[in-house]
DNA sequence: GCTTATTATGACCGACCGGTCATTTTGCCG
DNA sequence: CGGCAAAATGACCGGTCGGTCATAATAAGC
């Protein structure tokens, strides 16, 4: 007998309505009431599916990042070192118009790094990406493919801050596209002689 | 016959007290009563010197950046690539507290990112990081020290995003002291070993 | 020690904001 | 239809915060 609203659906669209009014005034300066006008919603309503304003910013970085981690995931084993500076290449070489995206993550986002739910959800990404980092460099040094005496878990850890680096700037400060390609080239380049146990091979 | 007082001295210790507060509860949740408290004045106090909280904020930010781009300046040429490699460690190998200023530094100026004014002026300081780093690049190589075959200011500019982005993670994400001195220790041994001619000596 | 311009104070104000809840509306089902 | 529980509403509340200003304290020069 009861009115039946499909709750994963409307959360969903009260988030789509929070990133426009996020976009277009930052998030401390858009307060609950802006959301709720965006989505035609009273502002109660809301509350009937988020508990807070922090965890509609929250959902919203979730969903941005569940994206990302699925992407990750897709990476295969590989049983190469090439095979795999060939995968920091690619996750490197973003296109343009997804990078542009970091510059709006950035200006919407920046103020909630005060939150420390925001930052511990960002934080744990980039743990779980450093540790996926680690479990193939692990796995390439039980190949011989990556000299052993490194530590994989600060080196898998590091490569994503340092590959996070590379991407934000790309995309913080409009890194040309050439400029951005021969950037990561050269980066690739330099880690893997650095991760390979023999002499460089001759080109 | 007036009381005197050094305004700009004064303003400094009204920075560092706001810096303090800043960092630990951010800027959205600190009260200008907090810093007022902070550095031992009343509220009115601080209107006398700034006009508005966002001043303050402006200002931090300011002299951060100053103080960032004399320590560039300074920087040695060096004859050898495990001083330049000691260099780099040193850099990514800032006081937790220093560290702290990012997450204000995004906090505060994330917002800004939308203005094209304020992404040159952080870009510039970085592309000046990556030249700085370019041009001891060369020189290593001239000696002998470094592998001709790189493009040092890729090189350069990319190893400037790459230390950003280490230096980021552990101030954003509060990364432990020892985590973060393993991950640099790792970072700079593999970059050393790209960035060495010879095959890397036996341990 | 008195004068006076400068500096310091903190109670106060108006505005706003996140979150609540009593009430109303909606729409499914018998 | 009409009954009813789920869903939606928005006025309201408690609290906070940035900024002001009338008043008090301070110290330099006479």
């Amino acid at each position: 007998m009861p009115k039946i609203v499909d709750k994963a659906k409307m959360r969903d669209t009260i988030l789509d309505a929070a990133m426009t009014v996020f976009a277009e005034h930052g998030v401390h300066a858009s307060s609950v009431s802006d959301i709720a006008q965006a989505a035609g919603l009273a502002k109660g309503t809301l509350y009937l599916y988020f508990d807070s304003k922090e965890a509609m910013t929250t959902a919203i970085v979730d969903r941005h990042f569940a994206a990302l981690e699925a992407q990750i995931a897709r990476g295969a084993p590989g049983e190469t070192l090439n095979g795999f500076l060939e995968d920091l290449r690619r996750t490197m070489d973003i296109p343009a118009e997804q990078s542009s995206f970091h510059r709006v993550f950035f200006e919407v986002f920046g103020p909630s790094f005060a939150s420390d739910a925001f930052t511990s959800h960002v934080a744990g990404f980039f743990d779980r990406l450093g540790a996926h980092y680690a479990e193939r460099i692990t796995h390439l040094q039980d190949l011989g493919e990556i000299t052993p005496h490194h530590h994989a878990p600060s080196i898998g850890r590091v490569l994503a801050s340092m590959m996070d680096g590379v991407v934000l700037h790309r995309g913080l400060f409009g890194i040309a596209e050439r400029r951005h390609q021969r950037m990561i080239r050269e980066a690739v380049a330099v880690l893997g002689d650095g991760l390979r146990p023999l002499p460089p091979g001759p080109e």
